[in-house]
DNA sequence: GAGTGGTCTAGACCACTTG
DNA sequence: AAGTGGTCTAGACCACTCT
């Protein structure tokens, strides 16, 4: 029995421990939220908001009338950010610095128009720069921009600020996909500095604003420099 | 000016709204939340909800006093889920299957029990289980489970369940960390039906109940098995 | 010191889902 | 029909932090 009101992180934890040490056993229902706004002696509202962190978390079930459940099996998240890829490594106390290897407009491969969900015969701008963390190579970047969805591009001196670091400084995006593949390095060896036979871990984004596309990104990193999250 | 007073999500779709059209550009602060409460025609609690809710997708600074200010670089999240490989199989319309290659007890490598944080000396549950979905490998996964902190999982029959399903409905974990990476195959060719000069995508996953090892486990996968993330 | 967000309350009504 | 969670309100007090 709590002996003084809780607030909601102090319920969060306390249920919590009920589903840990199995208080609340997997599939179970607990009491609801008037219920336990009795036991601990606070407002529903605050057992509303400890219940839902937990529910966001993947630990609960919740629906209404049909009350809360422990989930039987609970799906846990890693949280990947992604950022402006100068920030990470500088947080890594290394020195950031990169090279733009290739700046031209053309029309692009097909299955990156496709993919990218664009005219296949508009021409996009096509970027390729080299990321390093004291000078040692960390991603290849090879990247494609829907210049007719973000003009200003034409105008950014690319070499001062990465095309990584100017898209996210400049054009949000409402949303986009992700994906993690291995590849040989095969050609891209030369230039990251490894043998072609090692494998590279590629990294896929695209992205769009509403309907329209943005940017079509592949960065390849070199062995050892592996991507690492914390659940 | 709004006809209607407005639910949380209505002033987060607005203030988004205000975000993206640079209303609020990059770095400003923005109106407190008496102000919106006020414009918006809501209770300020109303207003502090959309807001968190913005904070939390990285698009707000919020601080106590200094008020509230659009991110200048925002931090887009990728979420990963990390549950069942059964379900993700099925949920893909697949008929999932699994072999148990290995299981025997034994002295982890020195690294494997470094990164797992445990006695060096200690023996432990090992495991080789083959994935497949629709008859074809979608994964190998060497695994080793400390049974010191998860004894039940000794009188588990794990041909019948998988391990990985097993841990997931017995063994919660309070933290763990998660890595990618690429590998050639190598020897690991012959089970997962590719070649030995094929890469793989290596996903690398530890985990502890406090400070208590549970597991440590590395699971291959083949190409033309990517891992794809909504963002 | 003062302004901001963070949280709590008590009550109310609503939306959804189940029996 | 009824029980549950989802949300909103109006007001209050508190914690933090900037000046």
């Amino acid at each position: 029995m709590p002996s003084e009101a809780m607030g909601w992180q102090q319920v969060r934890d306390a249920v919590m421990a009920r589903i840990r040490d199995r208080s609340y056993p997997p599939g179970a229902l607990i009491p609801n939220e008037a219920h336990l706004a009795v036991e601990f002696g606070c407002a529903r509202t605050t057992v509303n908001r400890a219940l839902r962190a937990l529910a966001d978390a993947g630990f609960l079930d919740r629906r209404r009338k049909g009350g809360t459940r422990v989930t039987a099996a609970p799906i846990r998240k890693a949280v990947l950010p992604i950022g402006i890829l100068r920030h990470e490594v500088e947080a890594r106390g290394a020195a950031y610095s990169f090279d733009l290897v290739r700046r031209e407009i053309a029309v692009p491969p097909s299955e990156v128009a496709e993919v990218m969900r664009a005219d296949p015969a508009r021409p996009m701008l096509n970027l390729i720069t080299l990321h390093r963390a004291d000078g040692r190579p960390v991603a290849r970047e090879e990247r494609w921009v829907d210049h007719s969805t973000v003009p200003a591009i034409m105008e950014a001196d690319l070499t001062a600020i990465s095309v990584n670091e100017w898209l996210v400084r400049n054009a949000p995006y409402t949303h986009g996909t992700l994906t993690f593949a291995a590849e040989p390095a095969g050609t891209r060896a030369a230039l990251l500095g490894c043998a072609p036979g090692d494998s590279l871990l590629v990294m896929t984004r695209t992205t769009w604003m509403d309907a329209d596309p943005i940017t079509h990104v592949r960065q390849f990193h070199p062995p050892g420099h592996a991507l690492t999250l914390q659940m």
